[in-house]
Parts: C-alpha cells; sequence; structure tokens
DNA sequence: AGCACGCCGACT
DNA sequence: GTCGGCGTGCTC
C-alpha cells in the first residue's frame, strides 16, 4: 500500500496543502485520479508519494487512464498557489474539467481517436489544403514581425486599432511556431463575439487548431483535453482564459488579444488576472507572448514602459487606409444639463431623435448604448453638473438614504449629504442616475415602426449571439440597444448611427478604474461607425450625451487621442494611489445581515492595525454592491507598495469566513 | 452536500 | 443557567 499526497478539484477544500490517500497501484507524480471527499468523488492529480501518515487515509478509487498532468501544468499551479493565494481545491480545477470523469472507465480506443476530434471541431473551417492566400503585408505588419522575430526578449504589447491587422500578426508568429514544431496558445476574451479571429486561425492552420469555448458539451471538452494532453504533435489552441490551464507541453506562441477586456479577469476564486498568468505560462516554456490591444490597461501600459517591453504600433487598416478618417464620422456631444437640448423627452436630446429619424429614413442602422451598470446612487446637481466626490480618492461619493450621508465605499470617508448644490447653490440634486430600463420602451414609442432589438448580458451566451447577429447583419433590426457587449467585435455594414444616452453612467462609477472602463467602452462602441462602408448617408455619426461634456476622458474618446488619455489618467492614479503606483488587496465579509458583515470587517480591520505591515489600510466601508446573493458585503481596501506585504497580509489573517481579491480589477 | 460545532438571544 | 436556531467550518 502506497500513500500519496494528492491536490483535489474542489471548490469546498479550501487548504493550501494536498490532501493524503492510500493506493494499492503504484502512482507516478501528476497521475489524474479520482478520490472520496466527504460525500463527493472528485479529480485530483498526484503531487508525491509520502510515508504513511499519522492519520487514516482513504483510498484513491481509480486513476484517469494513460494521461498526465504535465510538469509544465503542475508548475503553473505551484506559481498559481503563490501568486494568486487560494484554496488549492479551486485552482486544482483550473487544470482539471470535471467533463473527465466519466461513468465508463476509460479505453485506449477512444484516447487514439483524435483525428475524429479534428473532424467535429472544424466542420465548417477549410482544410489547410485549401487554405485561403493571405494579402500581401501592411508595412506596420511587417515592421512588428521584424521585432518579433529579432528581438531579444520574447514579449511584445501590439497597440493596434481593431481591423489593423493584429489577427494577421498572431498568424504569422503562430506559423513561426510550428515551424520550430512548438504549439501556439490563442487567448481571446469571449470567443463568441469574435468569431472572426478563430475562423481566421481555421482557415489557415485546418486541422492543427482546437477551438475551445463555453458550449462545448462535457464529451467534446474532454477529448479535447486528452488530446492535448497526448498529443505528440504541434497544436494552436483557440480559447478563453480558461485555455491557459490546458495540459500543453511545447508552447511556443501566447497571445492574450483584447487584453484590456475584464473577461481576463478570474471573478471568483483564485481570482486571477490571465495577463500574469500568461507571463508566467510563457516563462515556464520560454515562449514568446504578445499583448494586443487598441486600448491597452494604464497600468499595464506603464509596466511595459518600466520594463522596456517593445510597444509596437499598427496605425493603418489592413488594407491599407488610415483609420482615422475623421471626416467620415461626425460627432456631436449634448449637455445633459442644458434642458433646451430635451424638449422632447428629458433623456433623449432631439439631435439623437432627430439623428434616429434620418438613419430609419436611410434605411440604416442606430445603436443606442445604454450602460446598465449605471445604477450608482451618486450625488449630482441637475443644474450644473456638479458631484460629490471623494477628497482622498477623488471618487464619487455614493448616497446612502438611510441617515442621509455620503460615502466613498473604496476608502471608508464619510460626509454629510448636502442639501443643495455647494457650487451653484441649487437644490435639484439628484440622487441617482437616470433609469434606463424604461428607454426602450420609450424609444419604441417615439418610433413605433421601427423594429427595435435588445441586447443585453441575458442574450450574452455566444450561440444566441450567433443568431441575433446574423439577423442584425441582414439588415433586420433598426435600432439596437443595448448594453457593454455591443461594443465588441461585431462589423454592422448598415450601421450608420450610435448614440450613446449617458456617457457619464460608467464614468462616474465609484471605481479607479472608470475612467479607463468608459475610455475602452466608448472607443469600442464609436468603433462600431465609420468602418469604411459606403454608407447612403455619406457618413457614420455619433451622438454623445453627457453632463461634462468637456471631460478631459470623453474628449479623449472622441479624439481618439489614447496618447493624451494614457498620460492623465496616469497621473491621476499617481495622485491617488492606485496602480500602477501601488498593488491593491480587497477583503470582504458577505453576512446574512449587514451588521454582522459590518463587525465581521471591524474586527477584521483592527487585528489588521495591530500589524506591522507595510501597507495602507481602508476604513471598513459597504462594498458598492452591498447587498447582493441575499447576502451583505462589507470591505477593506489594501494598498501596498511591495506586493509581498499584501501576501503576508493575507498569511495574517484570522480565521474567519473572508473573501478577497488581490490585484482586483476593480474596488466595486 | 450534509453534518458538527459554537455563538447568541430568549426564556426559566 | 440552559435550550435551540442559525450561521459557519470541514471534508485525507
Amino acid at each position: 500500500m502506497g500513500y500519496y499526497e494528492i491536490y483535489v478539484a474542489s471548490a469546498r477544500y479550501q487548504k493550501m496543502e494536498p490532501l493524503t490517500y492510500a493506493s494499492d497501484l503504484e502512482l507516478a507524480v501528476g497521475d489524474v485520479v479520482i478520490v472520496p471527499m466527504g460525500p463527493a468523488q472528485v479529480l485530483g492529480f498526484v503531487e508525491e508519494k509520502v510515508d504513511k501518515p499519522s492519520f487514516k487515509c482513504k483510498p484513491v478509487l481509480r486513476t484517469i487512464q494513460d494521461v498526465k498532468l504535465p510538469a509544465e501544468a503542475r508548475k503553473l499551479f505551484a506559481w498559481m498557489q503563490q501568486y494568486y493565494p487560494s484554496g488549492s481545491g479551486s485552482t486544482v480545477q483550473l487544470f482539471l474539467p470535471s467533463s473527465l470523469i466519466t461513468k465508463k472507465a476509460e479505453t485506449l480506443e477512444k484516447v487514439a481517436k483524435t483525428t475524429d476530434v479534428n473532424a467535429t471541431m472544424l466542420q465548417k473551417s477549410k482544410k489547410p489544403t485549401e487554405a485561403l492566400k493571405l494579402p500581401p503585408l501592411t508595412r506596420d505588419q511587417t515592421t512588428a514581425l521584424d521585432i518579433m522575430s529579432t528581438n531579444k526578449t520574447h514579449h511584445f504589447l501590439l497597440h493596434g486599432e481593431t481591423g489593423s491587422g493584429k489577427t494577421r500578426v498572431y498568424i504569422e508568429r503562430a506559423k513561426a511556431a510550428l515551424n520550430a514544431n512548438k504549439s501556439a496558445l490563442i487567448l481571446t476574451p469571449e470567443i463568441g463575439l469574435t468569431p472572426q479571429l478563430a475562423q481566421s486561425f481555421a482557415e489557415q492552420f485546418g486541422g492543427k487548431v482546437i477551438i475551445m469555448h463555453s458550449n462545448l458539451t462535457a464529451k467534446t471538452r474532454r477529448e479535447f483535453w486528452l488530446q492535448i494532453a497526448n498529443g505528440t504533435e504541434p497544436l494552436i489552441i483557440i480559447g478563453p482564459r480558461s485555455a491557459l490551464f490546458s495540459p500543453l507541453k511545447n508552447i511556443g506562441l501566447i497571445v492574450v488579444d483584447e487584453f484590456h477586456e475584464p473577461a481576463y479577469k478570474q471573478e471568483q476564486a483564485p481570482r486571477y488576472q490571465t495577463i500574469r498568468a500568461a507571463a508566467a505560462l510563457a516563462s515556464l516554456h520560454k515562449a514568446e507572448i504578445i499583448y494586443g490591444s487598441a486600448t491597452p490597461p494604464v497600468a499595464e501600459y506603464f509596466l511595459a514602459e518600466q520594463t522596456s517591453m517593445p510597444i509596437i504600433r499598427l496605425e493603418g487598416s489592413a488594407k491599407g487606409e488610415p483609420l482615422d478618417d475623421a471626416g467620415k464620422v461626425k460627432t456631436d456631444v449634448i449637455n445633459l444639463a442644458d434642458k433646451s437640448h430635451f424638449s422632447r423627452h428629458p433623456f433623449l436630446s432631439d439631435t439623437l431623435l432627430k439623428a434616429i429619424e434620418s438613419a430609419l429614413t436611410n434605411k440604416e442602422q442606430t445603436l443606442v448604448y445604454l450602460n446598465r451598470r449605471g445604477t450608482a446612487r451618486l450625488v449630482l446637481c441637475q443644474n450644473c453638473g456638479w458631484q460629490a466626490l471623494c477628497p482622498r480618492c477623488d471618487l464619487p461619493l455614493t448616497y446612502h438614504g438611510d441617515g442621509h450621508h455620503l460615502r466613498c465605499h473604496t476608502c471608508g470617508y464619510q460626509a454629510e449629504a448636502p442639501l443643495s448644490c455647494p457650487v451653484c447653490a441649487s437644490t435639484d440634486l439628484q440622487y441617482r442616475t437616470m433609469g434606463t430600463k424604461a428607454l426602450l420602451e420609450t424609444l419604441q414609442g417615439f418610433f413605433p415602426h421601427a423594429r427595435l432589438q435588445r441586447f443585453d448580458t441575458d442574450l450574452g451566451v455566444a450561440d444566441r449571439m450567433d443568431k441575433h447577429y446574423k439577423n442584425i447583419r441582414d439588415g433586420n433590426v433598426d435600432i439596437l440597444v443595448g448594453t457593454q457587449m455591443l461594443g465588441k467585435g461585431l462589423d454592422l455594414p448598415k450601421l450608420s448611427l450610435v448614440g450613446v444616452v449617458a456617457a457619464d453612467t460608467s464614468l462616474y462609477m465609484p471605481d479607479f478604474t472608470a475612467s479607463e472602463r468608459t475610455y475602452q467602452l466608448l472607443h469600442q462602441v464609436f468603433g462600431r461607425v465609420g468602418r469604411g462602408h459606403v454608407l447612403k448617408s455619406g457618413a457614420g455619426r455619433v451622438v454623445i450625451q453627457s453632463y461634462v461634456p468637456e471631460n478631459p476622458v470623453l474628449q479623449a474618446a472622441i479624439n481618439k487621442d489614447w496618447g493624451t488619455f494614457y498620460l492623465t489618467e496616469l497621473l491621476e492614479r499617481q495622485t491617488f494611489l492606485f496602480p500602477p503606483f501601488c498593488y491593491l488587496l480587497k477583503i470582504s465579509a458577505s453576512r446574512k445581515s449587514p451588521e454582522s458583515a459590518e463587525k465581521a470587517i471591524t474586527a477584521l480591520h483592527r487585528t489588521l492595525q495591530t500589524t506591522k505591515l507595510k501597507i495602507n489600510l481602508s476604513d471598513p466601508a459597504p462594498s458598492f454592491y452591498e447587498h447582493s446573493h441575499d447576502m451583505y458585503h462589507w470591505q477593506l481596501v489594501l494598498k501596498a507598495k511591495d506586493r509581498k506585504e499584501l501576501l503576508k497580509a493575507l498569511k495574517a489573517l484570522p480565521p474567519g469566513n473572508w473573501t478577497y481579491d488581490l490585484d482586483p480589477a476593480n474596488l466595486l
């Protein structure tokens, strides 16, 4: 009888250390097994053979035959454990998909049938022999590829517009990896929204491509996993962040496309950031890594500059013409505080309504962009646009009706809510941003004959998205109404008008990333019109409504002046101490009652105050979403120049039911 | 998931 | 003091 330390794949298992099981069969490091844990049977992998322990062990039930978790994947697991500490059970789940468990015992035959797998996954794509001929490289692409193939470093930031030809650069680098007999891992935020990327790769590489997405059946998922684990030929894997944890052995290239996308942050334990984990994996494999985006995150761009990472700009479109043909897109900014622009509706300006009318007349499409997250309880002067801000963080304060006070949920600052505007003395203060839900019906009321289609995250699943996309592209929808996801890489030839109902809702989110997110979203939304399609009306048009039309973030987005936005935002982050000038750790307590959540976080606050850590500790504050999932949430925010101090803080946490996020994507 | 433990409020 | 409910911790 042998004893083995095994890391189990179960979110229920919260400790860092492996569990010990007994086995009659001799097991090897990396073997994938099924073991009992409490009432359940879970997957696990063998970490180490050990001596018989003093406690009683349960037996290993069986092994998943003929596969191992490769050494590189186990190294990535170890890296994850120390960089994003979390219960090991949830981290193991990333590496061992539950689809590996089948009722029937494994057979060799199944594992060997990999050619069939290729057939099913590439139903529609062309075989490599009839691969589409690629157009000649643009000058920018040639320059980029020259730098990548000759530079001593192996990481690159590819800063280029949608349509500027980033995909082609990825394809050429993937070819180079294949030529070196290595695999390529292409990460995309949400594969359903970027079918073009997957399609381009499939056309070029045919049967070598494995496309992963959330709608795969358990069977296909399992077959892919086994194929990757057992494969000897290099592969090209295209997938979301979870594809990082595939059992790939010999990686030559990792691409993180649209690396600013929030989908790259996993919001459940182990709450990792794909950019960091991908960099760690690339380093383990000595692989090249490319981060691509038109709107790189400020913190990442700064880091790239600091580490002399080559930053490669792709300026023109892939077809050669300049992308920024300002004459093609007419932009109006409407001041929401100026009531003379709103004679027909309080939130739909005369300009926007007129523009929709003319788009309908021309049989062109309109996209009306709402931001559903705009439910912040802010204090906003309806007369002059003044807003209550935190003096310490420069972020909007949120209003708490019970007690009529204002609070910064990032640092805990509190103040009395004003009864009149301190700037213009108007008593016309609004304690909530505009309701957006009714806007769809309102629009239908204004345009009874138009075909409206609502788009939101409920519809966001890839399969349904595809169906709707075709419908929209074919021109069966006149007015599209939706949220964030409408900004994604959709190419809509008949779209001539984009209306942003309230640019401020995302700008005024009480979070340090609000400006950046606003810039990114507006940039994407503006990119929907004037993409070089010939429109009957001759020009694309954008109408933006805002309480602060002169806001530098809005102005930079309108002028596509990323450089100015970057410098302004970087200075703001430096002044109020946010990344990249510090590391963040958010610790929260979720309880059944607000009182017990506050009590728990206050107790934690006191404990952390007694430590000698070099951290900046916020006051206890309710989380922005203080009541969700039938729980109440309070939080603390820790800032540190040295990330190690935050890791120490995590180690020093007293026992208790905490959730925490190291390097959080936001502090909401 | 499902059971054990312990904290706290309500009652004798 | 003691009972019991509920929130929280644990699973080799």
